[in-house]
Order: C-alpha cells, then structure tokens, then sequence
DNA sequence: GTTTGACCTCGCCCCTGGGGCATGGCACAA
DNA sequence: TTGTGCCATGCCCCAGGGGCGAGGTCAAAC
C-alpha cells in the first residue's frame, strides 16, 4: 500500500506518516531506494492507527513511542496515570482562577510596615517546585534550630523562606529557608550566613484559608498593590515568615524603600 | 524601569516581554529610539502579572488580548467557561482511553458478510464534527424520505451513514447521509444521486452499550481486525446502517473484496 | 505511444511561546 | 583602562504537523 490509501486506513496523513517514518517511530515496511516511494503492509495498519488514538489524546509522539513497545495493560495504566495528572492539573488551573479575582476584597488584615534591624541570617538554599516545599522548609528547620543550639544559641525565632523566584508546579525559583539570629555560628554542609541590613518591610498577616498555593498568590498581589499605591518601592524578594503576627499562620513580607520618582 | 527589574517584579522573562512589545500586547512606557531600551512604569506592573497568571493557565496570548480589555466579571466568566471546555475535553480523552482496550473480547456480534446488489442512493453530504451528526442525519432522514415519497417511491429503506473523513470533534470528515432506492428521481438542493456498484460487504451489528461515540470506535477497531485477518481489502469507506441486523442500533460495515497479494 | 490525472516525493515557510547563544552597545565602578 | 552587568538584535531550536510549489511516478484511457 502507498502512504495515501495506508494513511486512509489508517486514520492518518500522509504528512504525519512521513514525519513518524523519519522519526523512527513507525517505519513503513519498503521504502524504494531511487523515487523515495514509502509502502506499507496492510499488517502495519493496527499498529498505525493505535498511534493515531494516542496522538487524538495529544500525547508528544516520545512518549507514544515508549508506550507503543509496552503491553496493553501497562499502557492502560500508565495512560490513567496520565489522566489523572491532567486532572490535577486541570484542578490547579481551576483553583488559580478563582483566585485571579473574584470581585469583592478579601478580608486581609492591613498591611503594615515595621523597621527591621540588621542581623544575621542562618538559611539554607535551593531550587525547588511548590510540591517540594515543604519537606525543604520542615527539614531545613530542624537542622537549622539544632546547628544553632549547638552553638548555645536560643534559635528558636521565626522560620523565613525567601522567594527569589517564582515557585510553583512549573518553576523552581531558589528559595532560602532560615533564621534570623544573634551572636556567631560556623557554617556547616550545606547552612550559610549572611548579613542582612536594616531595612523597613511591608508585611502582610496571611489568614489560614489562603495560606496554601495557589491562593497565597492573592495575598502576594495585594500586598504588591499596597505597595504601589502607597509609594513604595520593593528592594529584594519576597519572604514568608512563620508564624505571622496576631495568629496568622504566617506574613508575607517585602523589603521596601519609599519611593525616589 | 528596565525589561529585567521589571520582569522580575512581574514574573515575566525579559525574553517574554519583548515578545509581549512586539506582538503590541503589552507596551512599555516608553523605548529609547537609539537604543531600543524598553523603559516600563510602576504601575504596568499589575496588568503584566495579570498577563504572567494567564500565561500560566496556558492561554494563547491572542486569548489574554482579548481578556485584557474585559471587566473583571467579564474575565472570570470567560475562564470559568474556558475550564469548563477543558474538564469535558478530558471526560472525552478518559472514554478514549476506556475505550482503547480493557483486554477481554467484547461481546460483539460475529461479523458477517453479505452481498449488494447494485443500487441508486440518494444522498445529502457535509463536513461536520461528532456533535453535529445527530441532527445533521435526522434533518437529512426526514428530507430524502419526503422527497422519495414524493417521487412515489417508497422511501422506507434504511437510512446509510458514510464516513469519508474521521468525525470527532477534532475532525470533520465529510459525511454522506441518504438512502438505497430502486426507481427514479430527480437531484434537488442538495440532495444527490450517485450509483452504487454490486460489491460484497462485511459487517458487525452494534449492541446499544457501543453505539455512541466514542465506544463505537472498538466496533471499527474490531471489524477492520477482522477483515484483516479474512485476507480481505477494504474498497471504500466504512458505513452506518440504521437499523441494524438482528434488532441491533446499527450495523457498521465495509465494503470489501478478496486480498489479492 | 502518449496523455491525463492522481498520487507521491522533497523542501521551504508558517503557527505558539518562548529558551539559548553570539555579537555589539551602554553605563558605572575599581 | 578594563572589568562587570545590563540591554538590544538576530539566528537556530523544540513539537506536530499544515500548506504550497516543483518535479517525479503510476495506471489507465485515448
């Protein structure tokens, strides 16, 4: 058969035929050596057509290739684990535009400012997705409270992690999960220090029902908002810390100036 | 505020914003015209996080045009709308999967063959997706009965579904709907004529359970596997026959002839 | 034998939404 | 003066083909 009667059959162009035969992915049987002319045998039309179910449920043709070589039942299920991926993921898109905006004003608490004094911050840092924040944050912790009661210091302040870029199930900005403390301690492993000056921060208290991604996300924009609209400038990334103040489970903060311009 | 600062204040790569400024999604306040530095204000910060959030739901850029200029109500409505669109997509991407092979043999009739006689069809063709099958056939039905009785023909055979072309909602092949007939009558509007040569068909009857897209599918899949395995060659494209044999919704069939290689 | 029309090939450009890299321009600081 | 850090432009790359045009092939009709 030729690629057109063979792509009739089988549910798929003669284009795509040409692209999974230079792929690899699905080779016809003859291919004439002198006009380039690609036949195909009529035994190769199931296999040709499961491609083409795959590729109507939009898998990339890697993947099509690598379930192709697998038994039935392990196709089957990996395509449910495939779905139900989507689904999560369908969920979360869903759960990030309820929190694009729904209208009325959230009852945050107000945003305020206080004056931080310079002090020295023991943290530890890494590139990670949200789904991995936690188990970070909690470990990170616990090593960090035990190096700096090692060193006979109190260590039981504020647990901050920064944000130096954005963190969510697609990006893995850094982020540093530490604490601020007086008085001297060594670096270990992977623990590092670093001063940081005095500075004022705008602060935030985040209410439990938006303490989890993605709804913290609106928390984020109306700080950032307040900011603007009070003149304001943000100078460094921002940084959740936890607990927060007046029971909140924790704030979210900026560093910021007042505004030159 | 340069592309970088302001690109880290809004989440969006330097890279992202000079793709936004050329496709004049999203301008900056002004651009050097020596050396073509993009300057932005403060206060774009807010609408190019609203971009960054509805790139992150994987909208097409000319979709976050038009959502840009809508009111927030507007907006929300659009994307609820949207996701919704997708959670029916991945209902339809499950029952795909269900559909591909859960393993034993389905209780399908056994496929048969049968000869036709050569015959005159009067017929109505489009292109159409799934959706609109239903009423496209029912419409054509009750307009090719008309005409027949009007023509003093009986007009009570079997109403025939061809499908040239894959019909999902993907894929419009066009379809021909119409109706066997013995006599003569004349073209109108679109109803057409065309002569049906004698031919051998093979065909399965189609329990109510697999009658509906996308189940039907595994009667296609089964049927073609074996026409294949009985050495035949499909001639044309597959054909709905409503009703079926046997008190079955329909029989789905082939015409076919003997493999010759 | 030849012509016709259908079918095939290859190759190039197009779409999306950028990432990555090379090259060159600008400024500020040691 | 030279580094260092931004910034610009321009080109190539990813998937998965669609569409188009030039030119080769095939079978059947004339």
């Amino acid at each position: 058969m030729l690629a057109g009667e063979f792509g009739a059959a089988s549910r798929l162009s003669p284009k795509a035929l040409r692209l999974y035969a230079e792929q690899r992915l699905f080779v016809p049987a003859s291919t004439d050596p002198v006009t380039g002319y690609r036949y195909y045998r009529r035994d190769q039309v199931s296999r040709a057509r499961l491609i083409a179910r795959l590729r109507s449920l939009d898998l990339p043709l890697a993947r099509i290739a690598v379930l192709l070589d697998l038994p039935a039942e392990s196709r089957q299920a990996e395509l449910r684990a495939w779905l139900d991926a989507q689904e999560a993921d369908l969920r979360h898109r869903r759960e990030l535009v309820e929190t694009l905006s729904d209208g009325d004003e959230p009852a945050f608490g107000k945003v305020r400012t206080r004056q931080v004094i310079e002090h020295k911050f023991l943290y530890r840092e890494q590139r990670l997705h949200v789904d991995a924040l936690n188990d970070f944050t909690a470990e990170s912790q616990a090593r960090i409270r035990t190096w700096l009661n090692d060193a006979g210091l109190p260590g039981d302040g504020p647990v901050q992690v920064h944000f130096h870029g954005l963190v969510t199930r697609n990006s893995d900005g850094p982020v540093e999960v530490g604490i601020a403390f007086a008085g001297s301690v060594e670096p270990v492993d992977d623990l590092r220090i670093r001063l940081v000056p005095a500075h004022l921060e705008a602060y935030l208290p985040v209410p439990k029902a938006y303490s989890v991604f993605p709804h913290v996300l609106r928390v984020y924009d109306a700080l950032e908002a307040w900011i603007d609209a009070n003149k304001l400038l943000c100078t460094a990334s921002p940084v959740e810390i936890h607990p927060g103040t007046g029971g909140a489970v924790f704030d979210v903060a900026y560093p910021v100036v007042s505004q030159k311009g």
